[in-house]
DNA sequence: TATTAGCACTCACGAGGACAGAGTGCTAAC
DNA sequence: GTTAGCACTCTGTCCTCGTGAGTGCTAATA
């Protein structure tokens, strides 16, 4: 079993490692406040920590550096629930004062914000726009050929595509098309016009609408918003700055996965609700064998609409992104909870 | 003056720095095809390059290396007006193949491709939305307190904000303010809007909307679209793959550069138009005194909307880049052209 | 019995030296 | 004017060696 001792040089060497990204030696340990035993001792019980699993050597003589159990047991058990500095909750709060009603851009500077206080890569997944429902539908004539329509959500949220017209369109006929379109779709979810367009709403056009046939294609082309959602970064530099990060191959290949979106996107989308950590190897994906990321999701009112993470070496100061993390998932929460609830 | 042999010489040593990143000595330059002579009189003549200011010597004994002025020279005068190969472009003429009708959208993917064609940095400033003409106001509202307006441009463009309503707004208000808005403002340019709403708009509004002054200044705030043009970009971390930016502090600031987007705007925005190559130290920025920047224009009819940037390093493929952007710019304002202009 | 002091040993890292290779500039011959 | 030849220079690599920080083990200590 392990002992209390054990745990206090577990938790001493990784807060230490965390700050200066150095192997840690006994000697050095021993000098720590709170740590009132000799270097002998400590040698003994980081022996016994390293068989454990939880510590590591670069090299036979060199001092330990936490393994990616060991990391995993210091987040599960060593945590000390850090309280935010009055400084960080002020910037954060900074993010949702200003008056701003557009959901992207509270995300977009959430990112920055989150950051710019962790010197880390932030990630947020947008708010899913497939569960919204449909507001209204415009639809403006651009050309003979081409309209624009537009799509407004519950949430605030516009869309907008240009649709092709088939030949000898009237324009007239647009208006009533958009009157057709709006009785039967607002209030359905995004993720379901697409079909409802087909099961529904072809049969009326084909009764109001001259040369409807091409159109609905067009039309449920369109408005088939089934694609994901956006990511936005903040700090994608970041990781330049770390120690472990001075190797070129390294930092390439991690900067063209964030480029890339797409891996990243896929690692996002599972998002269970509350706090997650994942640590080196837990993400699967080689490319972020060196690395942590911290997930937290966001919600209006109870429906969780989006993630937010943070990107960071293994090395991270857990503990205070996550308290960074949950302080902000939860103002976040609340404001969308406030801003759009009640629409 | 300058003889025809040193420029053959300048000409192939810089061929083979761009090729190769490898200073040059005489020997190896005197085994290249097309050079007769020895590797003495290379040497005589590099020293004369040198003493021009066209050659410079990393250290005493090593080979030689262009210097700015020598790549200043080099594109003016020899640069080889290479011929496209025709996949280059055919996966040019790819990124119009599709029909896409949002600039916004050729303009992100075209910034995608020319980086994969080049291998360098790509950097596109959207059109200027500045000089669109308004086509038409759209307001809907969302809840009691906020509406939605929606500017629509004669290119296709859209633009949508939140505004915030008077207290006790009415409902039937709205229509009627955008009735008053789209008789009025329909054909202004973008960046007239603000001036005109003040000056014309807002007695109109006065005479039919109640509570109408705050509302002025807030749709004047909303439709001011001063904001600067998009900057998209591909191939952010090209750069990494240059053997000159191994090094991290260097990759690392000028990453930051780009992801600031501010400096790049300021420099992307005198866009003479037609093709111009900025080397090295003419770019009057620290950050990019190891890069070049080649940058084109590309126009609706004669109307020149946007910039489209490559950034590599100075030892850049200056032929092959400017006659992919030649080429680029020249199908981008066709198709645009073609797109917009009878709008 | 748990802790600690002491010691031999290991490894990374930096300095210093030797050497090969690629290059130059200069001089003298062609 | 061009070229061959030669002495010289500088880089990069490899090797060695000493130092310092660390370890594990053993024996002494509380």
């Amino acid at each position: 079993m392990i002992t209390d001792r054990q745990l206090l040089i577990l938790q001493a060497l990784i807060d230490d490692f965390i700050r200066n990204a150095q192997p840690i030696g006994s000697r050095s340990l021993s000098k720590k406040e709170g740590i009132a035993f000799s270097s002998a001792t400590i040698r003994n019980e980081m022996s016994d920590l390293e068989e454990f699993g939880f510590l590591e050597k670069t090299h036979t003589s060199s001092g330990r550096i936490p393994s990616e159990k060991g990391y995993r047991y210091y987040v599960d058990h060593l945590l000390a629930p850090q309280s935010l500095k009055t400084d960080d909750r002020r910037i954060i709060r900074s993010i949702f004062a200003d008056r701003i009603y557009e959901l992207e851009k509270i995300v977009q500077k959430s990112a920055k914000i989150l950051s710019e206080l962790t010197n880390y890569t932030s990630i947020v997944l947008g708010p899913k726009v497939k569960d919204n429902k449909l507001k209204k539908i415009q639809i403006i004539s651009l050309s003979k050929e081409t309209a624009i329509a537009i799509i407004i959500t519950d949430t605030g949220h516009v869309e907008n595509k240009v649709i092709s017209l088939p030949p000898s369109f009237d324009m007239n006929e647009i208006e009533k098309m958009a009157n057709i379109l709006n009785d039967r779709l607002v209030g359905v979810p995004l993720a379901e016009l697409r079909d409802k367009i087909y099961k529904e709403v072809a049969v009326l056009l084909s009764q109001h609408i001259h040369n409807y046939g091409t159109l609905v294609t067009s039309l449920a082309e369109t408005l088939d918003i089934a694609k994901p959602p956006k990511l936005f970064f903040g700090g994608k530099t970041n990781m330049l700055k770390q120690p472990e990060f001075h190797d070129i191959d390294k930092v390439s290949s991690l900067l063209s996965l964030i480029e890339q979106e797409q891996g990243l996107y896929e690692i996002m989308k599972q998002n269970p609700a509350g706090i997650h950590v994942k640590i080196g190897r837990e993400n699967n994906n080689v490319l972020l064998e060196d690395c942590s990321l911290i997930t937290a999701t966001y919600s209006v009112g109870q429906q969780q609409v989006g993630t937010i993470a943070i990107l960071g070496p293994t090395r991270m100061e857990y503990s205070r992104v996550i308290s960074l993390l949950e302080f902000f998932s939860k103002d976040m929460t609340a404001l969308l909870t406030k801003l759009y609830q009640n629409y």
